[in-house]
Formats: C-alpha cells, structure tokens, sequence
DNA sequence: TCCTATGTTGTATG
DNA sequence: ACATACAACATAGG
C-alpha cells in the first residue's frame, strides 16, 4: 500500500512511542525482512535505548534514537506501522515489536518486500543520506525534470514515474494520478513530451505529492483514509470504475509490469 | 484453483 | 558505461 503519504501516515502512527524507553525487542533474526541489518546490533542498541525523532524521505522512514541508533524502516508493498497495548502478543507477520512499559511498537509485513535497516553512529549512513531531492524541494527543477525524460526516452513515461532516483515517494497510483491529472497517455516514451507537456507533468507531480500528503499523510483517522472522490484513485479500485472527469470507463493495462489506469477521453497516444 | 497486489533488485540484453 | 526489460522475492485475499 505505501507510498509518499501512506509512509508519512503510518510513520506518525510510532509517535506515541518517542520519547519512552524500549524495554525489548522482539524479532525473528532471520527473517526477510532483516536482509540487509544485523537484528543482534539492533537489539543490542535498542534494548534499553529511546527513539527521539522520526522523518521519511520518499518510501523511507527513519527513526533516531538518543544512542545515535538509526533506524531504517521501508514498508514494501504490504507493510505497515502500528501501536498496541502493552502486554501485545506479536503475530506471524509481525517483524518487529519495540516493547515499552505502555505501548508496543510494531512492523507488520506479510509479504516481506520491506525492510529494515540499522545503524550505529554521529552521522547518516548512506541508505539514508543518499535518498534523492523531494519532488517537492526547490531542487526538482523543469531543467532537471527535461533532463531525466530525455536520458531514458524510449521509455513509457508511466515507468519513468516509478523511478526512486529521480521521484522518491511516487508509486503506482501516483504515477496514474498524476499522469490522469497531467492528460499523458502512460505509454507516451519520456523523450517525446514537448516542454509545454513536461511543465504540466512537473506541476501534477508537486500537486498529486502535495495534496496526498495533505489528505492521506496528514490526517489523524485510525485507518488510511481515501482521497475525495474527485481523484483518479477513488475510481481506479472499482470494478467499472469510471473517469471522474469524463464519465467515459477506465483503461486497465499492464506497463512495464505494473498495472496502469488511465482515462482513453483524456489520455491519448 | 487461479489470479492479482500502492515495491525493489539482480541479471540479461541491446 | 548506460539504458531497457523482466523474473524473482513471499503471502493473502478475491
């Protein structure tokens, strides 16, 4: 499910949390989920240790603790971020369980795509410092927008959205989002969008990462809510789902191995 | 039973 | 070296 808001909604499900000792951590060492840490260090420092901040930077959330641990958490595609009462006995997919004296904080992944990360130190390790500009950062520019397009031109655009060194946070419903809002056919290859079309695209991009953040990330419900029914995505989830813009009924299609959505009366070839 | 799923990465090919 | 395409990862739910 995660992607930019999702991730900051879930990241602000912990914050209950900072600021209040760990008195355990619970994990299965060898799971999945741990491939690219060692879960003895994470215990190691965790266990007795307090989480102080949280950010996320694209499908990455990081928490610090005052030990100088960072801790990495990506979602994948099925992860989530929860708080349970003390006492929460973990379940199959739950990977990892911060036990404090009032709370528990708790990873749950079924699928195992995300990932944790762990680090010791005064400063950032490169899975965290290396994370491309915000797409909402005066550093993503029109120029440096045209530039990538034009690099990977052969590409459809809908797969050059899903590319985290470039638009860090935007994932498959963003990308249709976006490409619905901008009037682009996803198959359009990247090099052949005219400077007027790539204005646009940048303006979508920074709108859909704004607005989501806003209506998703922001928002203090118990669950992930939905986006007014005015977007794309409300639609796109339905089995006649149609364009909320033109009435006219959605295109489903595979790109680039993922599934795309779009509106054939406003996207066209 | 079969199909799909809001993500990333390693590998093969051009 | 770079761009491109796709299988693989693992599980639940329709």
């Amino acid at each position: 499910m995660p992607e930019l808001a999702e991730v900051e909604f879930y990241r602000q499900r912990w914050n209950p949390g900072l600021g209040e000792p760990i008195q355990r951590v619970l994990l299965h060492p060898k799971a999945r989920i741990f491939r690219e840490c060692d879960p003895s260090l994470l215990v190691a420092q965790l266990t007795g240790d307090v989480l102080l901040t949280s950010e996320a930077a694209g499908k990455q959330m990081l928490f610090r603790s005052r030990g100088d641990g960072w801790l990495g958490i990506h979602l994948g595609l099925t992860g989530e971020l929860s708080v349970q009462p003390a006492g929460y006995a973990p379940g199959k997919s739950d990977h990892l369980v911060l036990v404090q004296h009032e709370r528990a904080l708790v990873f749950t992944d079924p699928r195992m795509f995300g990932r944790v990360q762990f680090h010791v130190g005064p400063s950032a390790p490169a899975w965290w410092a290396e994370i491309a500009p915000p797409v909402l950062s005066a550093a993503f520019t029109v120029e440096a927008l045209t530039a990538f397009l034009h690099r990977r031109a052969r590409t459809p655009i809908k797969s050059i959205l899903l590319l985290q060194e470039r638009f860090p946070g935007i994932g498959n419903w963003m990308a249709d989002e976006i490409l619905w809002r901008a009037a682009l056919h996803p198959r359009r290859p990247a090099g052949s969008l005219i400077p007027a079309e790539i204005n646009t695209l940048h303006h979508e991009i920074r709108w859909v990462a704004e607005n989501a953040l806003q209506v998703i990330g922001a928002a203090k419900t118990p669950t992930l809510p939905d986006p007014p029914k005015s977007w794309l995505f409300v639609h796109r989830r339905e089995a006649e789902g149609k364009c909320p813009q033109t009435g006219v009924p959605l295109v489903h299609e595979e790109i680039g191995g993922r599934n795309t959505c779009w509106s054939p009366a406003r996207q066209k070839l």
